[in-house]
DNA sequence: ACGCATTTGACAACCGATTGCCATTAACTG
DNA sequence: CAGTTAATGGCAATCGGTTGTCAAATGCGT
């Protein structure tokens, strides 16, 4: 059995082996990159002697004199969220496959933060996936100009984009309310400056005037669990027996406010989230929301990336990817408090 | 207000600089590396000319030539375990202030696929974190010696490691179920390469026969809440009625599988869990837990990391640092059941 | 065995920075 | 004012590959 040469000293180069074959270091280049270029028998000599070494190409040269760093920054608002542990699984799995390597960066809900870290990648990646962009619609087409991108959850012209079809599912969500009896419900919404919230409140909205129901709208909220107390406060306060909550971080923050105020789920208070993140399945009571093929899209953002970059196969490149999703019921739901 | 020079087609190199300021490229890479080697007032032409040109040094050469690439590797054995994104938070903000690139691994509880990653960071990455290495002493321990590196609950000779003391609280936790008159309780084991698992275990069984309290062993499970539903199984069988569990994965999946056995928690059954991580706090019921700084590990991994990067302040590197942890109580544990 | 087409592989420039070495210049000493 | 020292900045090699160019070697037909 071959004993593990056990790396020594210092990482072959392809002189090392160019040396050890009697051949030029473009001649070890090419056996290695396009072996057809090559004489079969020099290859194989070649070939053997790399594996002999233990080689492996240094990627900061071959970045340096390809222009491809082999590499693709993958962008989060915030990588605590779990939400995003599901989209960085994707990608991460896709992107090994196809042998890059995932610069991940949490860019803090910062626009600027965001805007110097695309800038920073143009040289250290081959393209980024950015999740949730907090720039406004000229800096992102700007920056998907100079090189190549896919946004997850954001859509701007002309931005190859997956897009996880949460607005589809409201009206599921309003109806399966309607349908336990409520008439009266609040749209916990979002960041701001999140465009997913915004095109989740239109969809529900126009699902609520179709169907004569009164919807509300309270917030903004971060999206994290703590801004659930004041979500939680603040639809109790509106009087809604129902609430359709942006996120299930900011549900699940609301559960645990209204257990602490002693108002029971879903008996006083009915929440659905969105996302069906880790955690939905056990909180207490289990939480109804809308299910996303999260992982999922982080590896179909991975795909058209990488699509982009090697635009080999005609495969049409799609530039726009919609994701479905559907309303999961658990616990959380249930008969509107007939007050 | 100096209009944002919206960076043209190519981005600006030092050669650009050394033109634009009519001096060699390499005073550029001086003055923008030593300013005092450079005259100050050519200094800040060229510090005006980069200005300008919105020039931003170029990685991949700057790694080719320097030989540091900026960035260090963290290795993680599942990228979807809470508990890792607690660790890779704190470690992304702690490179990020230190102006360095986190290159995030999973890789897949295997140690096939951790020792090539690692071959592979050796000349992509100055550095590596390893959690929870899958790898043997020996290889790690070879491993370490080949580049800077710093484990994360992993106790190498040699290597320096940050280790959350876990084992610690085991007694804390021990004497917690014996106050509420628990006499037979299970440890519900992790993966049977886990270094983490066998201290956790060791410390336990020590402090039960200090105690005379019976503890038995069951597992090893594979660290997700999945396993908690065979993991929960064999604990009913055993008999016990209360387990302390490897993780808080298995022991949430665990409170999963008793409340479809129609089991109680913690009447019929009390859980601790470890490492009190996203979830542990609202799950059904809330689990008692040793609550673990993990963020803080991570941040601390990172400075240990750095320190051996750039020895120069002699704040003598420690090679061994030790998280403490506590147990928290919560709505899993409580008095045993008396048959 | 000769000439032509084709394959094969060596040479060298280049990617963008770093860095050792040396020449120039300025400043200071006696 | 000569001589020494220090400050300054340019040249060129280097990191480890990729890639265009071109000469040599090979194979083919006749």
């Amino acid at each position: 059995m071959a004993t593990q040469p056990m790396a020594t000293g210092r990482p072959a180069t392809i002189h090392d082996i160019a040396a050890l074959c009697g051949v030029a270091a473009s001649t070890v280049s090419r056996a290695l990159a396009n072996p057809e270029r090559v004489n079969i028998r020099t290859r194989e000599r070649i070939q053997a002697a790399a594996v002999e070494l233990n080689y492996t190409p240094n990627s900061q040269a071959k970045a340096l004199s390809s222009g491809r760093t082999g590499a693709v920054g993958v962008l989060v608002p915030d990588i605590t969220n779990p939400f995003y542990f599901d989209l960085i699984r994707g990608t991460q799995l896709q992107l090994k496959a196809a042998g890059y390597t995932q610069l991940l960066v949490d860019t803090e809900e910062s626009d600027e933060v965001e805007a110097s870290t695309l800038e920073q990648l143009r040289k250290s990646a081959d393209g980024v996936i950015v999740a949730a962009s907090r720039l406004n619609d000229e800096a992102l087409a700007a920056a998907a100009a100079r090189m190549p991108m896919v946004t997850v959850n954001r859509d701007v012209d002309g931005v190859p984009a997956v897009i996880i079809d949460t607005p589809s599912a409201m009206p599921q969500a309003l109806d399966h309310l309607i349908s336990l009896g409520h008439t009266s419900v609040a749209y916990v919404s979002g960041p701001a400056v999140s465009q997913s919230s915004a095109r989740r409140w239109t969809a529900l909205s126009e699902a609520a005037e179709e169907r004569g129901v009164e919807v509300r709208r309270i917030g903004p909220f971060a999206p994290k669990t703590q801004s659930g107390a004041a979500a939680a406060d603040a639809a109790v306060h509106s009087g809604v027996t129902a609430c359709i909550v942006f996120n299930d971080l900011i549900a699940i923050g609301m559960l645990q406010r209204l257990r602490e105020r002693g108002l029971r789920v879903p008996e006083d208070m009915s929440i659905v989230g969105c996302d069906d993140i880790f955690g939905a399945d056990f909180c207490n009571p289990p939480l109804t929301t809308m299910s996303s093929p999260i992982e999922q899209a982080g590896r179909v953002a991975v795909s058209m990336l990488l699509a982009q970059l090697n635009p080999l196969a005609g495969g049409g490149n799609r530039s726009r990817s919609v994701m479905p999703t559907h309303l999961t019921v658990r616990g959380s739901t249930g008969p509107a408090r007939s007050n």
